[in-house]
DNA sequence: CGGGATCCGGTCTGATACTG
DNA sequence: CAGTATCAGACCGGATCCCG
């Protein structure tokens, strides 16, 4: 897979989402974005920082780390990148989130009331 | 779906699983299994304690709530069911307990050496 | 039986400062 | 640039006791 050059999308994830709606998580809290980012191709420190709005380094350290620990993704001069078996994750992971679009507003309407207008 | 009144298995689940090596959950760390042991059919809390070993009651109350909450689940007659909305997670949860088993040696590989013997 | 109240130790988090 | 160190506070599951 090529290298992408490009920078990655500020707006590729709405901080205003209330993802923890969602029953299905991968890893902690930014490790599923942090593989959808890394399912375009190798990126750096900094480079993942602008889409994960508001994570601190020592946060997106942490996740690396972890997912790094597990065998999910690598790094290498500096680049992290998914692993073959980081690869495979992605396809559960689309599950995950096409049943998550699938069933959104329902999982709205049974915490409805709790989150006034 | 008939209501299953024998009792749930003691060992459905296995308590010595390193179930934290599995990085796609559902909700928190109990529902996934919660959600399982509701697929055989309506249980009560006790009967829900039986294969959720070394649960307390407390953590299981509030899991439980969670899921009332999200709309997975629903509460009648002192007896806890799955929702159609929490049934139709059943697809995304065998999906991604398929990846799992199928990736479980390479994720106990990634961890090799922090698990010594 | 089905929880609620309380306490506690560990973890997670955010903010800030510092470093190779 | 890519983190690490540190500290304070929030949050967590688990244990224990209690209650209708």
């Amino acid at each position: 897979m090529a290298v992408v050059t490009a920078p990655l999308a500020k707006d590729m994830f709405d901080p205003l989402c209330p993802s923890d709606l969602n029953p299905i998580r991968v890893g902690d809290k930014w490790a599923g974005m942090i593989v959808r980012c890394l399912e375009l191709g190798p990126a750096r420190f900094s480079q993942l920082r602008v889409p994960l709005t508001g994570i601190t380094a020592k946060v997106l350290t942490k996740s690396l780390r972890a997912l790094e620990r597990d065998g999910l993704i690598r790094r290498a001069a500096g680049e992290y990148s998914l692993t073959p078996l980081g690869r495979s994750l992605l396809g559960p992971l689309d599950a995950a989130c096409a049943w998550t679009r699938e069933h959104w507003d329902e999982l709205l309407d049974a915490r409805e009331g709790l989150y006034p207008h």
